[in-house]
DNA sequence: AAAAACAGGTTTGTAACGCAAACTTGTTCT
DNA sequence: AGAACAAGTTTGCGTTACAAACCTGTTTTT
């Protein structure tokens, strides 16, 4: 496929810029507290949870509610999937900007 | 500020993946058809005409409307400022690809 | 010469999205 | 007891991305 269709087509779960920098953040931590995520980020407390619940359901990561004492903990970490998407997702970008650079059309549709 | 905040914010305008191919198109022609972009991109006409409009209004293309012929024909070329933004923006992205790679949580927020 | 098909786009309709404000549930401080 | 706080979740709403339908003029077919 070509560059530019392939590009039109970059998984919008991943590309989404909040859920970049989680899904980013995860992949450097074994895991994080959804408080340290939300420090991290400068997300929202509802829109990180939002995100986190679309990942969740996509089985990108793994969340596990429990409590630290008397508190509730609420634990995200990658899933192998989440882990594999997310490396995959910045390598594609990567590969997309050098092709970009050398890509030159073909055709005189241009002028 | 930090990698993950400025990753939150992304600009929406550029990161969206088809206005990513479109720009990063662009940037590499002098200017390009509508039917050409088309083509290039895989993306339907309405879909294109409406990424393209959203791009005028934010002052990153030029659009040109004229006959070639009998045959109306749609012009689309980057401003200065668009040219800018895409570049820097495939730039950033870069940065933040390999900041990410190196960074690694200080805290005993995580595991 | 009408009608049908086509080229090149634009407008409309809608389901999904991102976001923050409001709400919930339980805890600690006074 | 009650006020304030911590940790999330749910709700509500304006915005978005997308494709289907539409529009305007041209070329081809009959």
């Amino acid at each position: 496929m070509s560059l530019f269709k392939e590009m039109t087509e970059l998984d919008k779960l991943l590309h989404e810029p909040a859920r970049l920098a989680i899904m980013t953040a995860l992949a450097n931590c074994e895991s994080a507290d959804f408080t340290f995520l939300q420090s991290l980020t400068g997300l929202s407390k509802g829109n990180l949870s939002s995100h986190l619940t679309k990942l969740d359901e996509a089985g990108m990561v793994f969340i596990i509610k429990s409590f630290v004492g008397k508190i509730p903990n609420t634990n995200i970490s990658l899933s192998g999937s989440g882990e594999d998407a997310i490396n995959a997702h910045w390598k594609r970008l990567d590969e997309m900007r050098k092709e970009a650079k050398i890509w030159k059309p073909e055709t005189e549709s241009t002028v």
